[in-house]
Formats: structure tokens, C-alpha cells, sequence
RNA sequence: GGUCGGAUGGCCGAGAGGCGAGGCUCGGGACUGCAAAUCCCGCUACACGGGUUCAAAUCCCGUUCCGACCUCCA
């Protein structure tokens, strides 16, 4: 079997992946400001991500999976002002979305999901650490900078110089040494929600939160950081500076996905809410819009369109179709099983449109072996079970449906189609429809097969 | 100005020197009382202009267009 292969945003390669620890893997992923309900740009992270950890497990890993949620910021604050509500009443019914949107979507909850201000405590120890040892400094007003010029390979990772740079206009060159220096620390505004540190009251800054998180439960070095595309500068760089700078390696390679786009260009607020998370899954099941979020690969820019997703429901439903009549024919339920194909296109960088050709190749082997068995169950198996990996088992206790499993039910359909069939053999068609029609009106089809009728919701 | 990505058939979406990934849609056929499902066949694409090569969607040079980031961002 092929062994994993990851492309790192550092090194812009694709390498074998070496855990740091033998079996297992920690990773990191930035996950969501809560300070407003999450678009599907948002939860492709989190899909994209969850297909990772999921690849990582089936490969035998043991995996710490952290992601944040942070639940301070200029937005969150602006917002509780606009209401009138307390800043922790926003991020609290933010995250409650988040969490909704996660779990329709069957994305794993992570090992640990720490909250930023649940952490103030590592923050400022690590603040203090870099104002030691020279790499930060308190200028008095209460902010708390890092000193860019101090840190070593700054920007590597966005591969830029510090002088190509934009400076913002509004760069605050008072008590800033160098305008690109950052805050790590943001002294309290008025009515601002504070913490007391010994450099005034104050917030966190946006970056200080996750370096300390990640240390704080992945310890110095750990391997995978995640995030999408726009995170590599300034929060990734940042993380970067921040950590590097207190003497921890940090992450060994960094992974981003890229973005939903809507007519080409990335999702702003400005569409409104019709791309929210909870409106789509008002059009498609949640197995639907993970398949649909899944389905291309993780650094390509996935288009889309309303209809792009109901035809990517619609393949969906052909596999799903076509593994419970596996299920039927074996009597049984389908067996996972990884075929080594799978596993190669997921050890590529998780290529999963090539395991997608793969599923499609096999449900066209297991379509045309009519009962054989023995080849229903390996194809349906295999599909199974790269099913899994993406997150989009049928049969996953997620996505359980309140379908009626009712026996008195299944006696009544079985009765009408026990109608029909008599129907049917009189070649009285009119009827036979009329009761296949009565039963479709219902929300039930009814096939017709060399093996009798077949039937489902 | 700097950094980084794109442009592939009706649509979505892979590939990165040599047998046309795959899906969806559409058309034809097989099967079927019909329908559905399934299978088979078809729809021969890689932004543009040069070049390298026996061979280029893929490499090189140039051009056009689109997008992302440059301290709010998945």
C-alpha cells in the first residue's frame, strides 16, 4: 500500500508525510471567528479538514485534532454593541451555528475545541516570554507589539519581503517601532470587554490566541496546521512569528484550502445570506452538500452554482441507490472494505476526484454483475468504504433519517404491490399504474425488477 | 508595487510530455406491458501566439483575461 503524501504551503511541495510521533499525528486547524452564521465557504474547511483527519485514521493514525473558535474580536464586540447584547451572547449564538452546520454535515467533532478566551492565561505567559527575550515589547499605551524585524525568516511562509509590503495608511507609527509590527496585545477601549494583564487591561490581538492554543495542546511541534487560503498572511505569518520567536518549532507543514467562489470570485457578505449553510440544507440534504463540498480537490477553487450542487446530489443518490441494493441482494449490510486505488488517490494529497473515478468505476462493475454476490459485495464494500472517508456514508449514524422503519408500514406497501403484481399478471396495466401511482404519490417509488418489484422512501 | 493561484467539452471537475479521468446533462440503442433502474454507444475539450520535441492540455518564451492576499477574512 501507498503511503501518504501532503503538500505543504511552505515548502510548495508535495512530500511524504512524517509524523513527528510514530502512529500519530496533531493538527491544528484555524476554525471559525463566531460572528456570524457560517456560509458553505466556511464549512468546506471544515469538510476538507475532516476528510483529512478521517484519511488519517482509516491509515491506522492516531489523531489530536484542535480547532478554535474565536470568540473575540473587532466584529463580534461591533455586533454586541449593535444589539444591545452582551459580546458572549453573540459568539455563543455563532458557534451554536457553527456547531448545527458541523454536525449536519457529519465533520467530526474535533478531539478538543478551545476557546479564545478560555486561554487569556497562556496568552499572557507567552506575551511575557517574548517581551523577555526581547522580541516583543509594551510601549505603554497597553498595546503589546512583536517586533517583525526581530523575528527570523518572517514571511516564509507567504514567501514575501517585509519592505514589498503594503503599510496601512492608518499604521500607528506613535508607538509602533516599525509600522508592520503587530499587536499581540490590544489595550481596552471604552466599554471594551478586558482582561487585566500586567500591561493594563486589554484584549487579545488576532494571532496571539492560536500560537498559545496550539502550544498549549499540541505542545511546541506538531505536525499539520490548517486554514483556508487567506489565512497564510497575515494570521498564519503571524502564528508563525509569535511561536518561532518563544523557541518552538511550531508546525511541521501547513495545509490550506481553497475557496467556494461565486461567479469566480471568493464569497462576500455582500450575497447575502442565500449561501448560509442553513438555507442550502433547506435545497439538499446534509450528505448532499458534503458530497458537493468534498467532491473537488481541497486547493482548488470549487464554483458554485445551485445547479452544479443538485447535479452532484443527483450522482449522490445514484451510489446510495445503488448500495442498498447491494444491501438487499447481500441480505446483509454492506462491509467497509479500502481498495487499494482509494487508498492511492487519498495518499496523493487526498486526490479525491480521482477516488471519485474510482467509485464511479466500480458501481458501473457492480451495476453489471447483476447478483453475483461475491462482486456486489467487494464493489459496494469498497465504495463503502471510501464513502466513509469523505464523510458521506449513507449508513452513518449522522445522517440517520426518521424514515419509518414502521413493520406495520412495510406490511401495508407490501400489500398494494402484492395488488399490483396480480394486476400486472392479468395484464390489467391500468390498475397496476394506478397502484403504482397511488404508492408514488405517497413518496414512494416503486421499481420493477427480474426479481419483483423493489420499492423505497 | 510585491506575493500566490487560475483559464479544460453544454455544465461540473481531474490530469501535468505519449493510450481522450470521472460525473451530470443531452442524443441513440439494449432490457421493459409502460415507467424506473441498469448496461452499451455517441457528444473528440484544454485562453491566445510562437518555440522545444518523434510526440505538448502538460515543458519554454511572450500575450490576453480572471481571481486571491498585502494586518477584518474559510
Amino acid at each position: 500500500m501507498s503511503s501518504l503524501n501532503l503538500y505543504d504551503t511552505k515548502s510548495r511541495k508535495v512530500s511524504s508525510f512524517k509524523p513527528i510521533k510514530k502512529g500519530e499525528v496533531g493538527i491544528y486547524l484555524c476554525g471559525a471567528t463566531v460572528q456570524a452564521p457560517p456560509h458553505i465557504g466556511h464549512i468546506r474547511s471544515g469538510v476538507n479538514f475532516d476528510i483529512l483527519r478521517r484519511w488519517l485514521i482509516t491509515s491506522g493514525y492516531k489523531v489530536t485534532f484542535i480547532r478554535n473558535v474565536t470568540d473575540i474580536d473587532d466584529k463580534i464586540i461591533h455586533k454586541a454593541t449593535h444589539e444591545e447584547i452582551p459580546w458572549w451572547q453573540v459568539a455563543a449564538k455563532y458557534e451554536r451555528s457553527f456547531t448545527d452546520a458541523y454536525n449536519k454535515l457529519n465533520v467530526l467533532p474535533p478531539t478538543y475545541e478551545p476557546l479564545a478566551t478560555g486561554h487569556i492565561t497562556q496568552m499572557i505567559e507567552l506575551i511575557k516570554k517574548l517581551i523577555d527575550n526581547g522580541s516583543a515589547y509594551a510601549p505603554g499605551n497597553g498595546d503589546v507589539y512583536l517586533e517583525v524585524t526581530k523575528v527570523k525568516d518572517y514571511l516564509s511562509l507567504s514567501n514575501q519581503k517585509l519592505d514589498d509590503l503594503l503599510v496601512a495608511d492608518d499604521a500607528d507609527l506613535k508607538f509602533k517601532k516599525d509600522p508592520k509590527d503587530f499587536a499581540l496585545w490590544k489595550a481596552a477601549k471604552k466599554d471594551e470587554p478586558s482582561w487585566p494583564t500586567p500591561w493594563g487591561d486589554g484584549r487579545p490581538g488576532w494571532h496571539i490566541e492560536c500560537s498559545a492554543m496550539a502550544h498549549a495542546y499540541l505542545g511546541e511541534s506538531f505536525d499539520i496546521h490548517g486554514g483556508g487560503l487567506d489565512l497564510i498572511f497575515p494570521h498564519h505569518e503571524n502564528e508563525i512569528a509569535q511561536s518561532t520567536a518563544a523557541g518552538f518549532n511550531f508546525a511541521n507543514i501547513w495545509m490550506h484550502n481553497a475557496w467556494v467562489t461565486t461567479s469566480g470570485e471568493k464569497m462576500s457578505k455582500s450575497l447575502g445570506n442565500s449561501l448560509q449553510v442553513a438555507e442550502i440544507l433547506k435545497k439538499v440534504r446534509g450528505i448532499e452538500l458534503r458530497w458537493y463540498l468534498g467532491s473537488a480537490h481541497y486547493r482548488s477553487m470549487l464554483e458554485f452554482s445551485f445547479e452544479a450542487l443538485a447535479e452532484s446530489a443527483t450522482a449522490f443518490k445514484r451510489i446510495e441507490a445503488f448500495l442498498s441494493r447491494s444491501e438487499s441482494i447481500l441480505g446483509k449490510e454492506v462491509e467497509l472494505l479500502i481498495a487499494d486505488e482509494f487508498a492511492k488517490a487519498m495518499n496523493d494529497d487526498l486526490a479525491v476526484p480521482q477516488a471519485l473515478a474510482f467509485i464511479a468505476e466500480s458501481m458501473r462493475i457492480g451495476n453489471s454483475a447483476a447478483e453475483d454476490k461475491k462482486i456486489i459485495a467487494k464493489t459496494a464494500g469498497e465504495i463503502r468504504g471510501a464513502l466513509s472517508v469523505l464523510g458521506c456514508d449513507p449508513r452513518d449514524a449522522a445522517f440517520a433519517t426518521t424514515q419509518s422503519k414502521n413493520g406495520a408500514i412495510d406490511g401495508l406497501i407490501k400489500l398494494a404491490l402484492e395488488q399490483r403484481e396480480a394486476a400486472r399478471l392479468r395484464k390489467d396495466f391500468v390498475a397496476a399504474d394506478q397502484i403504482r401511482d397511488q404508492i408514488a404519490s405517497l413518496g414512494i417509488t416503486v421499481e420493477d425488477t427480474s426479481s419483483g418489484p423493489r420499492w423505497s422512501y
